[in-house]
DNA sequence: CGCATTTTTGCCGATCCGGCAGAATCTTCG
DNA sequence: CGAAGATTCTGCCGGATCGGCAAAAATGCG
């Protein structure tokens, strides 16, 4: 029973969030003031920071939500799939933009292109990896019967497909021509829970 | 050559960053204002901003410091090793505090704590674990052949090594007793390099 | 020593940041 | 429905951050 509290708070951090990303992605990060956002969002100044600490907080927050999810998608997964074969397919569905059949959201891959290019966001990203790195890993203990706080496995687990997904966008956004998503994550993981072996010739 | 200026802005540098580092540690984050570190460094509080731009910059610098090490290290290493005995050898080398024989040194791992505890030294560690994998991308590019710009596997590689090094760091740091750093970090590498296989049974 | 370059410093306005308390809004319960 | 209770929004405010600017100090060089 969600309530219209909950629903409304949702939604300010929502229209806070988005108001940075259109504001920052058109002027910069530099060329935006906690004010703005505030006021495009339509709540005071001092509202704002009830939600958020910094404004590349609230830029970064769209991202933090969407990664959380990742965790939740491996919960979904049958149980008696392989672990990576269900990481896999729990990243695919999540962050799989750009496929090549539906275009991704322009706002979005604007804001995604920011995040990753303004310094000023790096701080809010990596943290925001960081967040969702620790939620995965408990899904990953809970799958593997491990324990994050004894076990080292599923904090590594979680931390080596964080820096997968993050090198798979970091290149997606480099990519010109552009490349659908999807083949680069399954890629990336693939290299992954193959060792990273060092590749053997050009494979351009 | 390097002029008793580069020597001396050096030093400022370290100075100001161990400051930051031992009223931190004393008083925690919220209790230290930058002014008070620029005094026990023994200059003003523009100039500390000279040099950093916050106050969790400059308790990260020496974190940082090491951390790109691991790359000059590895570049350092016999070009017939394979990639992963040197990666091991290089982290081994630069990161492997806590030996059975040496004691470390208790400011720097007070330090360390206080980063991966405080959250508000969160930020800027992550954002040194994304410089130092830059520069780690780099160096393993070098080394086999590939190029940072186009292909993923650097990247990835770094991002992977940097995953492990702060799993084994965390783990580390919750160690009750006490673990020696080194083989921790051995056995991180190795299961990355390995494939992360899941755990087959209790091994705790 | 005297000049060029670099670093340090004080000054200052813009902005950030968060505690506080009252107003506004939602929720619960009689 | 209406009042009491809980939560959120907002204005106010002072302390701290942040960075541009130009004068002063330190360093390097001929």
């Amino acid at each position: 029973m969600v309530g219209l509290r909950e629903r409304k708070k949702l939604e300010t951090r929502r229209a806070l969030s988005w108001a940075a990303i259109r504001l920052v992605v058109e002027r910069g990060i530099a060329g935006v003031r906690v004010e703005d956002v505030a006021e495009e969002a339509g709540v005071s100044e001092r509202t704002f920071r009830n939600y958020f600490a910094t404004l590349a907080d609230a830029v970064a927050d769209r991202h933090l939500e969407r990664s959380l999810q990742i965790a939740d998608e491996l919960r979904r997964r049958p149980a008696g799939e392989p672990l990576w074969e269900a990481l896999r397919r729990a990243v695919e569905t999540r962050f799989g933009l750009g496929a090549a059949d539906s275009a991704p959201d322009p706002v979005w891959v604007a804001g995604v292109r920011a995040m990753v290019t303004e310094p000023g966001l790096h701080g809010a990203m990596q943290k925001t990896a960081a967040t969702a790195a620790e939620t995965l890993a408990a899904a990953v203990a809970d799958r593997t019967g491990t324990d994050p706080e004894r076990d080292l496995y599923p904090k590594l687990v979680a931390a080596a497909v964080g820096a997968a997904v993050g090198a798979a966008t970091e290149h997606w956004l480099r990519a010109d021509p552009p490349v659908p998503m999807g083949p680069l994550l399954v890629e990336a993981l693939d290299r992954l829970s193959s060792g990273l072996p060092e590749p053997s010739e050009e494979d351009a």
